[in-house]
DNA sequence: GGATACCCTTTACC
DNA sequence: ACGGGTAAAGGGTATCC
């Protein structure tokens, strides 16, 4: 019997004599590699009709006994049955828990038993490391005390295994945390061309904790230290090996390797006939294809930082883009190296060696960016209780769905399934009415105060007690009610028990997690309480996204319907309360109010803050968003009704907040989004247009002048979609078909610039895409076309809240110029 | 064949 | 397939007379 300290890290199982088995890497904290091997009951549940006699369960028990899969390589067997008092949905059922040998064959023995006394068969999809995680509750990325033998000589090939030291254990005991190191290492390749496998990999660059490498067959000029030359692009892939094993990291991390650098590497290394034997065991890079290719390494933890940074932190950021260059500006305020592309064969001396500092800097980006996420995703693991490879890849409903699965014992809760695709084509086809949004008033104001409630949707989640379990059937007694909901045919309303249901209360505890570990970073601010209470934040924001998500466990339609009609009556009650109480309300949208101050003071308003608070139900609260000096809001572009969500402010320290405009658009060109943005601060500024009306013919008369550098014109334009999906071809459809012609790839995903070109001698100005043009392509830029398509209708609205025409001015003046001629 | 309504598409807000 | 609905807006396309 041996025993030793343990942190779980990287999970995944295989069958050994037709039984699944978990095999964990991990470390202990002398920093030696520990394989774990355990395996757990293995079951799923039958749910019986209700009231059955006892006579009938052992009757349909002794006929689920009999099944037997037989299979290539295995058989499994009915272990035992259990009969077990179970909590469905909330509603107590009596359920078998059937036990048999293999979890991989536990939807088949599902599929067999449809039998009249079985009303539903759960606890069949969670896959097999979730399975185990939720039984034995080793989770990853948390201290755990472990005994058992060494496995050596049960486990046939375990020796294989790179590991200091493999255990089957029989005892586990959770521990205090202990200090954790973990061993990475993050890599960037260079190839001749962006299609996987199309092109030479030329280079690789490798950053660890005081290791810095770039791997090449091509020769430099100077020879820095860090550059390795080997023989051919073969050699490289080798090195490559080599050194991933001599490192020997828990963590592999790229940016978008899971779409790029790994793939591109395991194609390299077929063309050439030869192996990638990154695992621990020696195995190969195994990819598999959900909405996008994933790439797992046994034992060592692959992960691209392009996916997690997209979940936990994307819709919080300022970058347009995720790339790599963006989101180290905005993370590190590092950037890229600036280094032109070629093609190997243009490239000449000195050149090699700033194409090397190039990836080699790349490399050392993905390293700063994980060292600062690094906290963020060890909560996220935490919380969650999934592995990192999974949590690193999850989206939002997964995050949530881990949550909730891994909780569910709390609530003796048996799990819902997956939906199947039929059911998921059906919720697809419903569609539910969504949050109100005021139309505001087009205007200058002063001294504006704004409120807006605390994770809205999620506290009417608890406050009412909205789930798909505790949805009524018909109303009760004593219940919740939802306000009218139009459907299509008729009104309706919903009822929710009050009776406490797993989820509302799972949300509960995710929102008070939230405002505790808020405090905690208040407190004590670090990266770690900071990752904590943003993880939190995340998880708490996703509830009713979830609800409403069609491949959601826990979907309702008439949840989500139901949270949305309270998200409407809130946001509408607290905008008749706040002018009740004297105040102009100048917008709102789904959880906010804007109102006028006029001569109430700061803390009039926050008493009417007060007494609304006090107004209000179970967890929901309103706060006050912010003060603010001054505001602009302005017409639709057609028509003279207020454009909503679209508003300009500016707050008692001079701080200001855009939202809508074109300004905030990236498919708008620089000159457009900057002459805006300038006249709105000079605007919220001085109080009135003066000055940015100046601007503005000053900007024109540039343009017109052709005083404008051609980089500030490019209009950038995402290609959302396959390019042969497109039924309409828009310009930057025709752009990306042009880049197609010229043999750049792009595929959906890529930002597509162009720029619009002044038509030809003659030439009718009929469509626009027809005089689209790529950056790098000559020609003259369209003076009118920026003029009327992009400056204009992005200043047009603003000076009309001061009763400018700008159009008049602009096209008065051209006129004139005409007749001077 | 030109005006117009509608559709497709992107990107924002919350 | 891998939170949701609401909204503005440009430019292409269909349809009308």
């Amino acid at each position: 019997m041996i025993s030793t300290d343990f942190l779980p890290i990287d999970y995944d199982y295989f069958d050994f004599q037709g039984r699944n088995y978990i095999r964990i890497i991990g470390r202990n904290s002398e920093g030696k590699r520990i394989c774990v091997l355990d395996t757990c009951d293995i079951y799923f549940w039958a749910i019986l009709e209700d009231d059955l006699p006892q006579k009938k369960i052992d009757e349909t028990s002794k006929k689920i006994e009999k099944i037997e899969i037989e299979g290539k390589d295995r058989k499994t067997k009915i272990e035992k049955i259990e009969v077990q008092e179970k909590n469905f949905l909330g509603k107590k059922v009596k359920a078998l828990k059937i036990f048999a040998t293999n979890y991989k064959d536990l939807h088949d023995i599902a599929s067999q038993i449809d039998f009249k006394e079985i009303k539903k068969r759960r606890g069949y999809d969670l896959g097999f490391v979730t399975h185990y995680i939720i039984e034995k509750k080793i989770n990853p990325m948390q201290w755990y005390e472990i005994s058992g033998e060494f496995a050596n000589a049960k486990f046939q090939g375990i020796e294989n295994i790179d590991a200091d030291l493999c255990i089957e254990i029989e005892n586990i005991k959770k521990i205090d945390e202990k200090k954790f190191a973990p061993k990475i290492l993050c890599y960037d390749i260079e190839t001749d061309d962006l299609k996987i496998g199309k092109g030479e990999i030329l280079m690789i660059s490798l950053i660890g904790e005081n290791y810095s490498k770039v791997l090449t067959w091509k020769k430099p000029h100077k020879k820095e230290q860090y550059v390795e030359i080997v023989k051919d692009e073969t050699e490289l892939l080798e090195k490559f090996c080599e050194h991933i094993k001599k490192v020997s990291p828990d963590f592999l991390i790229g940016y978008f390797s899971d779409g790029f650098d790994l793939p591109y590497l395991k194609a390299r290394a077929e063309h050439h006939k030869i192996r990638l034997p990154l695992g621990l065991d020696g195995s190969q890079p195994k990819f598999s294809r959900g909405i996008s290719l994933t790439g797992k390494i046994f034992g060592i933890v692959h992960i691209d930082l392009l996916k997690f940074i997209r979940t936990a932190y994307a819709q919080y950021m300022q970058s347009e883009t995720l790339s790599l260059n963006e989101v180290a500006k905005e993370f590190l305020g590092d950037k890229k190296i600036d280094f032109k592309f070629k093609h190997s064969s243009e490239i000449k001396g000195k050149e090699w060696d700033d194409y090397f500092a190039y990836n080699l800097h790349d490399s050392q980006l993905v390293k700063n960016l994980f060292d600062k996420f690094w906290p963020d995703i060890l909560e996220f693991t935490r919380i969650t209780q999934e592995p990192v490879f999974e949590v690193t890849r999850a989206g939002l409903s997964k995050i949530t769905e881990s949550y909730i699965l891994h909780n569910l014992d709390k609530f003796n809760e048996i799990p819902e399934k997956r939906p199947i695709n039929e059911e998921i084509g059906k919720r697809r086809g419903i569609r539910v009415e969504g949050a109100f949004v005021l139309e505001p008033t087009p205007g200058m104001y002063e001294n504006i105060a704004m409120f807006d409630f605390t994770s809205m949707h999620t506290s009417i989640i608890i406050s009412h007690n909205i789930s798909s379990s505790t949805l009524l059937e018909k109303k009760e007694k004593d219940c919740y009610e939802t306000p009218e909901i139009k459907e299509k045919n008729k009104d309706v309303k919903y009822y929710f028990s009050k009776e406490k249901g797993f989820f509302p209360e799972l949300m509960r505890e995710i929102f008070e997690l939230r405002k505790k570990a808020k405090e905690e970073y208040k407190k004590n601010p670090n990266p770690i309480t900071k990752a904590r209470s943003n993880a939190f934040k995340v998880l708490s924001a996703s509830a009713h996204g979830y609800i409403a998500f069609f491949g959601a466990r826990y979907y309702s339609h008439e949840a989500s319907a139901s949270i949305l009609a309270f998200v409407r009556k809130y946001n509408k009650g607290t905008i008749e309360k706040v002018e009740k109480a004297g105040y102009k309300v100048i917008f709102g949208d789904t959880d906010s109010v804007a109102f006028l101050m006029k001569n109430k003071t700061k803390e009039e308003v926050i008493k009417l803050l007060e007494k609304l608070n006090s107004e209000l139900p179970g967890v929901m609260h309103l706060e006050l968003e912010n003060f603010y000096k001054r505001g602009i809001w302005v017409t639709k572009r057609a028509g003279l009704i207020g454009a909503k969500k679209k508003y300009a402010l500016i707050d008692e320290d001079k701080k200001i907040k855009i939202r809508g405009f074109e300004t905030v658009r990236r498919d708008w060109c620089q000159l457009a989004r900057e002459v805006q943005n300038k006249i709105i601060k000079q605007i919220l500024e001085d109080g009135n247009e003066k000055k940015s009306l100046e601007y503005t013919k000053e900007i024109i008369k540039k343009l017109k002048e052709r005083k404008i550098p051609k980089n500030e014109i490019i209009i950038k334009t995402m290609l959302q979609k396959p390019l042969s999906e497109y039924k309409t071809i828009s310009p930057h459809v025709l752009a990306a078909r042009k880049m197609q012609e010229k043999e750049i790839p792009i595929s959906g995903g890529n930002l597509i610039e162009y720029y619009i070109s002044e038509p030809k001698q003659g030439e009718k100005k009929k469509l626009i895409r027809d005089r689209v043009k790529l950056p790098d392509e000559k020609g003259d830029y369209d003076t009118d076309y920026y003029l009327e398509h992009q400056i204009l209708p992005a200043v047009e609205n603003i000076f009309q809240v001061f009763n400018i025409d700008i159009n008049e001015i602009i096209k008065g003046k051209k006129q004139m110029k005409l007749g001077d001629f």
